[in-house]
Order: C-alpha cells, then structure tokens, then sequence
RNA sequence: CUGGGUGUGGCGUAGUUUGGUAGCGCGCUUGCUUCGGGAGUAAGAGGUCGCAAGUUCAAAUCUUGUCACCCAGACCA
C-alpha cells in the first residue's frame, strides 16, 4: 500500500475547500488567471478535457439529428429587446460595445451573453414551410456576462460552452426534443463523467428568463452544494412571438414554432473538480482523461528501461491515451505530478521489473498498486480503467445518496442546513414568496422538481398549504 | 455591488508598528554524483517591493487614489 505523502502545495478539503479547489486547478495546470479580470487561461491540460467533452458530446448530437452552426458574437441592442423576459433577465450583466474603430456606433452592439435572439432572427429568415422543420441547430462558442464576483470554471466573465437552438411545428414536438437533450446530457454526466444526477425541472423563479419551462440536471460537489451542469429549455411560441418565426402548415395556415434551446459549459470541469477531486489533487474519470495512463520509467538512465517505457507505451496506444514521462525528476517528483493532474492510472517500469517481465500499476482514485506481468499488460490496463470508472461513479453516488434527506417544516430545514450542506427534498406550494422566505431564511434555493416524485408530506416546508410539488433544496454554486 | 483579507524575483514568504536603499525557502541554469514516493553537492542567474501621485535628504515601510486576486454574501451556465 502507497505510503500517505503530503503535497504541502494543495490545502486539505477539510480545511479549506475553496482554497483547495483553487490549489488543485492551479497545481493540475488546468488553467492560469489572465490579465484580465475575471477571465482564465484554458492551459493544454485543461482545454483537452474540454476538447474530450466536445468531442463526446458532439457525436451525440449528431447522432440525434443536430447540425453545427456558427452564429456572429454580436447582437444589435434592438435584437436583444425583442422578448422582453429574455432582456431583463440579461440585460444587467452584458458586455456592450459602443466603438468601432474610431467611430461611436449608431447602434450599440452586446457581446452575445447567449445566442437565442440571433437564431431567432435567423430562423425568422429561413423558416417558411412545415417543409423546414425542425431545424436542429447547435453552436460551440464562447459568450460573455459580466459576473460580480469570479471563480475558474465556476463563473468567468467569458466562458466555452455550446448551445442548442431548435425550431419544431408543434408543441409536443418541442418538449420531446427539451426532455430527450436532458437526457442526453444526464447520460453524459454519468457515463462519461462518472457524476451522479438528478434531473427535473426549474421552478419559475429559477427557470431561465424567456422560457415556458426549463429543466436542469443537479449534482453534488464533495462540499455538499449543488452545481447546475446543464439546462434545456422549451421556449413554447414565445420567442416566435416575439420574432415572427411562422410557417405554413400542411393545411395552408399560418402557425408559429416552437423552440427549445439546451447548453453545457466547461463549468462542468469545475464539477469533476469538485466531485472526485481528493487531497492530492485532481481525479480524472478515465472516459474524460486526456492522459489514460502514464509511464514512469525508473533509474531510466540504465541500459534498456527507457526503450522497454516506450515499447510498453506502443503496446497500449491501441487502448488507451497513454504517455511517458521522460523528464530528468525523480520518481518520487513524477508520482506527485501524476497524481495532482489526475491521470487514472500509472504505470512503473524499473530495472527489476524488466528483469521479472513486470511492472507496478497504480490506480489514481485508490492508490492501490499492483503488480503486472507484461505479457498481459493490454487486459490489465483496459480492466483496470473500467474498474476506475465505475468505482469514481459508485463513489459519487454513494456520497450524494447519503446526503439527501427529507423535511416536512421549516424547523426541520433550518436545522438540517445549521449543520451542514445538503441536499434536501421538501413539499412546496408552488407560491414563489415561500421560495423567497426559504432563501431568506436559510440561504438555500431550489436546485429543482426531481422527475421521480415523492410524497414527503402533503403540505408546504414553508406556508403549510396543500403542495403538491417535492422540491430540492440545497446550497449552490 | 456589499463586507473581510492579500499584493515584495516564477512560487511561498520575512521586513511595514518605529522610513536608511531587500533577506530566506522552493523553483530556475551549469557540472558531478543520484534515481522503486517530491535526491545530494558545488557554482551561478534572477526583484522599478501591484500601479499612480504625494510627504521626505531618504519610501517596500507614511498619506491619498487606483487596479487585481482570494474569501463570505446578493446574481448566474
């Protein structure tokens, strides 16, 4: 069993979880802070859990039918204002852009803090006939809102993220299309990301401002609070009211679409941070790792153990992303290293290994070593990282079931979160002035309507009036 | 935006109360010895003390302003 070493570089958890997470991302070169303020530096490390994601997630939308577009980063202040909702929710934190060259603009331009006016106006466009839909349209970009306050991949200034914009003929169509994007990314958090969800829908206060409805996927961090890792909107008729986005059906009448829009953002980096990150450092699920394993060659200046390192690295290139660690350090150095960037799986090869036709195979999440013989490397390796996989995944899981209880009134709310983050299920009227005094009172919102429904009590945590909608309560970043 | 904290070589810091011209650890460079959990040794390089004004013979230190970052709130992906 590995000895317990210190890394005095990364803060324990336990004793200060922000300055933890800062330490790790810092430590994991995952990213930099930038000169400018609020806004990071994606370094190689961090962007390419970022091109893994996109990557992932792209053919998924391909698959269901999306197609890739490139909409412009800036939208005319008068497009802004055409759906009122929309603009007040947004309004408050653009960026806006008032010269061109040397020249005052006429008219303002915002720097797009989401796309859903430019897609309407484009749809207005090119959407006539039934004949046209749906259209199925997604878009990776950056956008920008101008937070108070900044965290790396929490919330920065401007951020990577894609956005879905579909356009549908009926109703129902636009709610498969809102339910089924949830769904594939719930799939996503979980297989992919190892992060347990749960799914359901906003309540108005928390839904996003434009929508008829809007459903999340909520997971917990290690601290207890919740993160927001995707959203997926039905927007109904009202964008297209809005817009004047109208078709003409197959009985020649005159109809509006209806739209969905769905988004993730590398905030959900920041999950994996905080869901399987430990005290020394990053834990990277391996689906998501943009190094499988590593190979640490040791006493490498020895005849033959850098080229047997490269012989083993040619050998799993066919089953996993794997890379050598050829720099002059000790090992001890290059263990540490692996271990706060999260590589799921190490790999040790020395003189006596090459002797015994072995070598040692670390795991990230547990520390456990084992001893491998080379001839059944390929075998080991794949097993190993499936094994990572779902245990990161199990553990998750564990922790955000042992974490949810139940409140009948507020005396019982207010005690549960006096001790510690939580989540917690309640009954709720469906007023928003409970929302309001709940947050008031206790600092938690509602993170969301889980899908699966239970009947805690019959009335509501805060009014005590007949509720009949079971909401999560926690405290979120 | 409100409240608290911090800015000194790449990183972490001492020095600030009582002004006197910047010290330490890590890292970095080169050589030699090392290499199975953050190696040893020798020699070296690197700082307009966040920025800007001001006070003073003299400012990291005092005054004013400003910027950034961190933490806790309010807002959000």
């Amino acid at each position: 069993m590995a000895k317990e070493i210190k890394i005095d570089a990364i803060t324990d958890m336990e004793t200060d979880f922000a300055q933890w997470y800062t330490d790790v991302v810092k430590k994991a070169e995952l990213i930099d802070y930038s000169s400018v303020r609020g806004c990071m530096i994606l370094r190689p490390y961090g962007y390419a859990i970022w091109e893994l994601i996109q990557k992932e997630l792209d053919s998924k939308f391909k698959q269901t039918g999306h197609q890739n577009v490139y909409m412009p980063m800036f939208i005319p202040e008068s497009l802004l204002q055409k759906e009122k909702d929309h603009v007040e929710g947004f309004a408050p934190e653009c960026a806006v852009v008032t010269i061109g060259g040397q020249e005052q603009l006429t008219e303002r331009l915002i720097v797009r803090p989401t796309s859903e006016t430019l897609f309407c106006d484009h749809y207005a466009n090119i959407i006539e006939s039934y004949r046209d839909l749906p259209k199925l349209y997604n878009q990776w970009c950056s956008v920008v809102r101008w937070e108070k306050t900044t965290r790396p991949f929490l919330r920065t200034l401007e951020f990577l993220w894609q956005e879905g914009h579909t356009a549908h003929a009926t109703a129902e169509d636009a709610e498969e299309e809102t339910i089924k994007m949830l769904n594939i990314y719930a799939d996503f958090f979980e297989n992919v990301l190892a992060i347990p969800v749960i799914k359901g829908k906003k309540t108005e206060r928390e839904k996003f401002s434009g929508a008829m409805a809007t459903y999340a996927i909520e997971s917990m961090m290690h601290d207890g609070k919740a993160l927001q890792g995707g959203t997926s909107h039905n927007f109904g008729d009202g964008f297209a009211k809005a817009f004047g986005i109208q078709y003409t059906d197959k009985n020649n009448k005159l109809e509006y679409v209806h739209q969905t829009s769905w988004g993730v953002s590398t905030r959900m980096i920041g999950g994996i941070i905080m869901v399987h990150g430990d005290n020394n450092g990053l834990c990277l699920p391996p689906n998501i790792a943009p190094i499988q394993l590593i190979i640490i060659p040791v006493a490498m200046h020895k005849e033959g153990v850098l080229e047997k390192a490269r012989n083993i690295k040619e050998q799993l290139s066919s089953i996993a992303r794997v890379e050598i660690d050829e720099t002059d350090k000790t090992p001890g150095w290059k263990y540490s290293e692996a271990e706060m960037k999260g590589i799921p799986l190490r790999l040790e090869i020395g003189p006596r290994d090459i002797e015994n036709n072995q070598c040692v195979l670390v795991r990230r999440d547990t520390r456990e070593k084992y001893i491998v013989s080379l001839s059944n490397l390929e075998n080991e390796v794949s097993g190993l990282l499936i094994k990572i996989q779902k245990d990161l995944y199990d553990k998750a899981k564990k922790h955000l079931d042992e974490n949810i209880v139940t409140a009948k009134n507020m005396e019982e709310l207010e005690n549960i979160f006096s001790v510690k983050n939580v989540f917690v299920k309640a009954m709720y009227c469906g007023d928003e002035a409970c929302e309001i005094e709940i947050k008031e009172k206790i600092a938690v919102t509602s993170r969301c309507m889980p899908f699966e429904f239970e009947e805690i009590s019959t009335k509501c945590v805060c009014c005590g009036k007949e509720a009949k909608n079971m909401v999560v309560w926690g405290k979120s970043y």
